[in-house]
DNA sequence: CGCCTTTGACCAGCGC
DNA sequence: GCGCTGGTCAAAGGCG
């Protein structure tokens, strides 16, 4: 991709850019301080958005707890021309939001796997030629866990895997094994804090979620994937995650920076998908996490409409659409 | 036997 | 055109 002599954080950024919002707790404010996701220059912050692996080379992580603070990014796809420099402004006002711009997409690639027809496969793994890869809207969540690849109710086929730039840990590629769906998401470890797993979704889910752990209980409707992430869009929003990820302050206040690490009972809940037991064994929230869950509207009213649902429990509604670092100060300064 | 992971090779795309 | 990197393919092997 980037033959790019510079550091890869510092080239102007080929791919959509990256629109972020996050979920976690204070301890990930700080994570995310550490990445570089705190309100950086546009620049930079455009630089990273497209390549999440590339979220910097850098000291070890903050914190060894296995836990289950997750954050999210929404990283919109739809190759081709990159955002000018500036990034945040641009990719604001380049990109269409993802829910109207997964919907219509057609299949994404012509190696597909999924929804594309073996004909328009190149018997000779090569794709055709000029033909370009369409980026599909793409999530990215990161999640703090021991384990790398989390459990979301779909299941996944691992199809590959590489070493990353500027990262000690590779990046693993799956894709959903529905023979139909064209979903794949990547996995890789945060070199900066090797607790973190960044998963980044690409593509909509064609079908009903398998449930979690694989085979287990609790099937997700197709409209609950929706209601999470807008029609279908990937990420089933991480069923494990029955009390949704609270949202990340990207702009923390030193207070909040140093604010202290997440009290001892609140116990680290690894998202597995190899153990996948533990996934279903969710822990009584304290009452501590409820109420400031509940303070970050990440509760779901009875009187909101159904499509407020998970994402409703993790953005506000007017998020939705339209997520991007200033979006996000605004909600920081809404919630005070 | 079916499903999955691993792994090396290949290609696309980008900047120089 | 070259070099680099991300993304993907597909054969081989492992596992239940």
């Amino acid at each position: 991709m980037d033959g790019d002599k510079r550091p890869r954080d510092q080239r102007p950024h080929a791919d959509p850019p990256p629109e972020f919002f996050f979920f976690g707790d204070d301890q990930d404010s700080s994570i995310l301080s550490e990445f570089g996701w705190s309100l950086p220059e546009p620049a930079s912050l455009a630089s990273r958005s497209g390549e999440l692996g590339s979220v910097g080379a850098g000291s070890a992580g903050t914190s060894a707890e296995p836990a289950e603070t997750t954050t999210t990014a929404e990283v919109e796809g739809a190759g081709g021309g990159g955002p000018p420099a500036g990034g945040l402004e641009a990719s604001t006002s380049n990109y269409p939001a993802v829910s109207s711009d997964s919907s219509e997409d057609p299949a994404e690639k012509s190696t597909g796997s999924g929804g594309n027809p073996p004909a328009e496969t190149p018997s000779n793994k090569v794709r055709k030629k000029g033909q370009k890869r369409i980026r599909q809207p793409r999530f990215a969540f990161m999640t703090k866990s021991d384990v790398d690849h989390l459990e979301d109710g779909y299941r996944w086929r691992k199809y590959g895997q590489k070493a990353v730039k500027n990262s000690p840990f590779p990046r693993s590629y799956y894709r959903c094994t529905n023979s139909k769906c064209t979903v794949k998401k990547r996995v890789e470890r945060s070199s900066e804090d090797p607790t973190v797993v960044i998963t980044t979704y690409e593509g909509q889910h064609c079908h009903h979620s398998v449930g979690f752990p694989r085979g287990g209980s609790g099937v997700l409707t197709p409209n609950e994937n929706a209601t999470a992430f807008g029609p279908q869009l990937a990420p089933p929003l991480f069923p494990q995650l029955y009390h949704p990820p609270r949202v990340l302050n990207l702009n923390p206040s030193p207070r909040e920076i140093n604010s202290p690490p997440r009290p001892p009972n609140l116990p680290p809940r690894p998202l597995a998908t190899s153990s996948g037991s533990d996934s279903q064994q969710l822990p009584p929230h304290s009452s501590e996490e409820f109420q400031a869950q509940q303070q970050l509207g990440r509760s779901n009213p009875p009187d909101l409409p159904t499509d407020e649902g998970l994402l409703g429990d993790m953005v506000p509604s007017g998020m939705r659409h339209r997520l991007d670092k200033r979006t996000l100060i605004s909600w920081n300064s809404f919630q005070g």
